[in-house]
DNA sequence: TATTTACTTAAGCATTGACTTAATTAATCG
DNA sequence: CGATTAATTAAGTCAATGCTTAAGTAAATA
């Protein structure tokens, strides 16, 4: 699963919302929710996977944090699409004026 | 289904990134693709109802083009996670700092 | 008006995805 | 060591997703 399409479910996004503000233990991350810790577990797999966050061993806990290459990536393509969607009003721009003789 | 899960998926991501550049008819969108006419009739249907595209319809065919509305809510989000992750350094940056005694 | 063109909607099918409970792994504590 | 705690992996279920072909709608054209 791609990046895209693991932010694709909320509960997911929420995942990646609450490590924006603070890295967490997966019981903690699971205590946020009404689902089972194991399904939250398998979100964090996918989360993983997709390069949106990582994984440090301490002890018995496993503490998860937001990856910021993830992030980056992800406004990578936004800012792409953006930035073609902007060019193309300002060669409208460009062609009304020419149109205008100003 | 919402936004990000209309995202989701890569042949919608690609038909965004198509309508990014130009508006663009039904039919050429499909022409992009290996996939049948209906199924991407299916996936820009989706794309409608999670307010990513608009469409016109001019006389037999319909004209699809992207809505930056759409887009707006995608980039609020991961700027809002973004400042929010970016908000935790700069904490840590400031205990850093008092510790320093500089 | 009959036909073609552009596109969507319907129906059916295979796959994927999210959830559950049960079982497993691994670290800590009495 | 045996029990508890933290978390993951396994197995199974059910709904949702994406695709296909067939059928339907509506505008343009011969």
């Amino acid at each position: 699963m791609d990046r895209f399409a693991a932010l694709g479910d909320s509960t997911r996004r929420r995942i990646v919302g609450l490590l924006s503000e603070a890295d967490r233990r997966s019981g903690d991350i699971a205590g946020h929710f009404d689902t089972s810790a194991p399904a939250i577990s398998q979100h964090l797999k996918i989360l993983r996977d997709a390069g949106m966050v990582k994984v440090e061993r301490r002890g018995r806990e496993r503490i998860y944090s937001l990856d910021p290459d993830g992030l980056a990536a992800m406004e990578d393509w936004v800012r792409e699409t953006r930035r073609k969607w902007n060019g193309r009003l300002d060669r409208l721009a460009e062609l009304l004026e020419e149109g205008d003789q100003t």
